[in-house]
DNA sequence: TGTACATCAGTGAACGCGCGTTCACTGATGTAC
DNA sequence: TGTACATCAGTGAACGCGCGTTCACTGATGTAC
């Protein structure tokens, strides 16, 4: 029943955005508004629970993207970029939700940052692996000190034992990915770039060649 | 009258985000809210023209970052990196409508991109200078044929003779630049970098990196 | 097999509020003769 | 200097609609004795 209220808020959110109509649920639902509440508290909370199912579903996708040899870094790294890209070609609504403008007077609660993580945490084991398999080696960043706390915190949760200026490759990656599936979905490049997929897996490869080096090095 | 609208309706669109509220502008201004229309035709028009606005303000902004030296590559791409952020954090309201989720139900219309290539043709610019100045060489980016098409359409607007594998290293870099500022705003930095702006200028040093080149290339 | 009771999903009315847009209008200001 | 008229910014009421949330309630189902 929680399911399938979700079902039909995320149907919603493809035409309204994150000005999520509660009463619009439960109009397509057959029922009255009233009858919600027995399942999520408020508003809100449905919100919250649409975001963390989304964080999930898109990690889901991100996890099962594998190529046959896990030595493959530069494969692995395309595999997770496309299907990032596929999940959220697939799930515009959703994608917004998660990546767009913050909802105007909601705050996400601490309970997604779990279901967050998963994406950018199965980035950087790509890295982590080919470091730890001698297939990367790390240059020494220069960064702050405070930079450095900061990216240390992370790497402790997500990648122990990697340098961490391996890790500021790869959140650099990262972004980039989003960036240029955000640039897509939001419409900045309507009237610009026609053919998107192969526009994407261009970006997708350079991308891999700055994080894991030229195919023919210098 | 018309400037004095856009200057409520700009505050308001920081509490509101895009669900902006003509009603809520109109009591604003101590007016009665079909005063409104005499002035914009519709609430879309009212949007329109802030959008505008805004892709020109940054346009702004970033045309005027400047470096002493026009040579110095490296150096103007740093500067314009930190106005588009700078611009960013002080209007996130208007950034987020410029750059976040699509309004529901409002679609963008012709008139904007005009304003909005400022920013992307000012960053391209500094590669297109870079190359006719001999800084740079372009390597033979292997682009499927479309990707090319999509791409010489761009460059004959945005920097006529540019190399195309060029201008799409200057697309990466616009792209992933945006990410990194759409994340910090965005809320995907939070609970994992604290120190935004050292983060930032690191983020836009390697940016730099892979355009330019390294400082000390191999 | 039958009765008494508890559970609980869903109802329906109401509260108090919001919105965009239209339309006939008032009333001050400016212009022409 | 004075009158007649046009312009036009802003009013106020109305239309028809939306929303989140609360609260006392109905009525079917399941459980215990």
């Amino acid at each position: 029943m929680i399911d399938e209220i979700k079902v039909v808020a995320r149907r919603h959110l493809a035409t309204d955005g994150a000005n999520l109509s509660l009463r619009a649920v439960a109009r397509d639902m057959g029922m009255v508004s009233s009858a919600l509440y027995r399942y999520f508290a408020s508003r809100d909370d449905l919100l919250t629970a649409l975001i963390i199912d989304g964080y999930n579903a898109l990690g889901n996708a991100v996890e099962s993207a594998s190529v046959p040899d896990p030595d493959d870094l530069r494969g692995r790294w395309l595999a997770t970029g496309h299907a990032i890209r596929e999940w959220a070609l697939a799930n515009p609504a959703e994608y917004a939700l998660l990546f767009g403008s913050p909802v105007p007077g909601y705050a996400a609660p601490q309970d997604t940052v779990i279901a967050a993580a998963r994406t950018p945490t199965a980035l950087v084991k790509i890295l982590a692996d080919g470091y730890t398999a001698g297939l990367l080696t790390a240059d020494d960043g220069d960064f702050s000190a405070d930079v450095r706390a900061d990216l240390a915190q992370v790497r402790d949760v997500v990648a122990p034992g990697l340098p961490e200026a391996l890790l500021m490759r790869g959140m650099a990656g990262w972004m980039h990915l989003f960036g240029v599936v955000s640039f897509e979905l939001f419409g900045q490049l309507n009237n610009v770039i026609e053919a998107r997929d192969e526009f994407f897996t261009t970006q997708l490869n350079m991308m891999a060649d700055q994080i894991f080096g030229h195919r023919t090095p210098c």
